[in-house]
RNA sequence: GGGUAGGUACCGAAGCGGUCAAACGGGUCAGACUGUAAAUCUGAUGGCUUAAGCCUUCGGAGGUUCGAAUCCUCCCCUGCCCA
């Protein structure tokens, strides 16, 4: 019995391209009529240690191949992250130590089973040192030759990088090739990336015509973007939401997100209908920002759960729309009886120097009890029930003598 | 190996002997407004003291000069062209 189309489609929700759709059904139908589960690659470079909501559109259409019972591959492609993926890099990205790539492992691990079903038989995680570390220099260049100079230029980020006269080294040309190798090395049915990892997944495929494997089937998801609205997420950019971040955070990030990215956002990081999310996403029929407050609780109810989420999005209006102090104020202590207010600001990080702290002082966004104040100068007896000191709108704190 | 163009603050990019802590854009931060940490507008954006002043920055190390990001020498890194 074929699997029936509404579940490839469901399956499908919100994919950018499947290379391709009718492998997908057979190999599919083929897999239900043998029993036996297909393998569901994932690569995942440990460059960095945290997985924010990014990396989640992928996790969760592998997180959905699982719950219909096929096994996830996750590659921890720690040989590969000693090259760095040049991959939307304008810049050649530093090696990493071993130390490094085995702590960020473990540290993506744990993360990445937020999304992921965490049970053995569903999931399998492998790093790809495991068989490149054997490949011996005749391997490689083997390998290699199954790649053509011009194909590698192709590629658009290699493209984009060779014309605007951008250094490109040698061993960048190797990571597409690891990859597909690793594809061979698991026999992948499917492989899963962003639309950015287009080129590197479906080298697997000639890899494996190669070595005479089934070619895997090879589905991308849109890349999400990040904060700004604009550029992709990415920790580098600092225009992420992290999976292990507060609810607070989460809430009060989604918060800060262009409207226009709503819609995108609802579809790669909830499980909104489509109809559902063009209502919320047209002003005409639900105000924005209660779009966006839902989009909030969606996300922190993800990863926290929806009591979390309720409490972040009060919490939340509370802070910024009445512009109430905080549920849990953070409180500092300092051994001190008289000091200046820059003084202050400087011990509890709100400002990096007597410069930056004399700035916001004078640009009036610093207060003292929610009294605004003007004098750089100014002292602030402590007592034992403290102050509390206000910068902007989102640093606040209470400062104690003690 | 030869030729040539470059390396400037968080990023991009001007400056090419003093008036340069260094234009401009982005980012960030603050303020106003608001629908929110949206959008828009305004301002700030090396450090120390704030009045004037002083100190540290323009790939690295030296040098010329009263004075250099700007000139010279050597070195390191990168693009392009030729071989």
């Amino acid at each position: 019995m074929p699997p029936p189309d509404t579940t490839i489609d469901a399956l499908l929700r919100g994919t950018a391209a499947v290379y391709t759709r009718d492998e997908l059904a057979a190999r599919l139908a083929k897999a239900s009529a043998a029993r036996r589960p297909l393998r569901v690659k994932l690569g995942l470079d440990p460059s960095s240690p945290d997985i924010h909501l990014g990396h989640t559109v992928v996790l969760g259409l592998m997180r959905r191949f699982q719950d219909l019972g096929h096994v996830a591959v996750l590659i921890i492609g720690d040989y590969t992250a000693r090259i760095g993926d040049p991959t939307g890099k304008s810049k050649t990205r530093p090696m990493l130590t071993e130390q490094e790539i085995d702590a960020n492992a473990q540290t993506y691990l744990e993360q990445a089973t937020r999304v992921l079903d965490p049970d053995p038989s569903r999931l399998e995680v492998r790093r790809n040192s495991e068989w490149l570390s054997k490949l011996t220099f005749a391997d490689t260049i083997r390998l290699a030759s199954h790649m053509t100079v011009a194909r590698m230029l192709e590629r658009d980020t290699f493209d984009k990088r060779y014309k605007a006269g951008q250094p490109i080294s040698v061993h960048e040309f190797l990571y597409p090739l690891m990859q597909g190798w690793d594809s061979v090395c698991i026999r992948a049915d499917v492989e899963l990336g962003g639309t950015d990892q287009t080129f590197n997944n479906l080298v697997g495929r000639d890899f494996q015509i190669a070595n005479e494997q089934p070619p895997q089937i090879v589905i991308t998801m849109p890349i999400l973007r990040g904060l700004d609205g604009q550029e992709k997420m990415s920790k580098s950019l600092g225009n992420y939401i992290g999976v292990t971040e507060s609810a607070d955070e989460m809430f009060g990030k989604t918060m800060s997100i262009p409207d226009h990215l709503m819609a995108e956002w609802f579809t790669l990081c909830t499980t909104a209908p489509a109809g559902e999310i063009e209502a919320l996403c047209d002003a005409q029929r639900t105000h924005p920002r209660q779009a966006k407050e839902r989009l909030g609780r969606e996300i922190v109810n993800r990863f926290h759960g929806p009591e979390a989420a309720e409490r972040a999005a009060q919490e939340f209006a509370s802070r910024f729309r009445e512009g109430n102090l905080p549920a849990d104020l953070e409180t500092h202590r300092l051994a001190l009886e008289c000091p200046g207010v820059l003084d202050l600001m400087r011990e509890v990080g709100f400002a990096a120097s007597n410069s930056e702290a004399r700035r916001l002082v004078a640009q009036g966004g610093v207060s003292i009890d929610e009294q605004k104040i003007s004098d750089p100068m100014l002292t602030v007896p402590l007592s034992a029930d403290g102050i509390i000191l206000r910068v902007g709108k989102r640093r606040i704190c209470r400062i104690v003598r003690g």
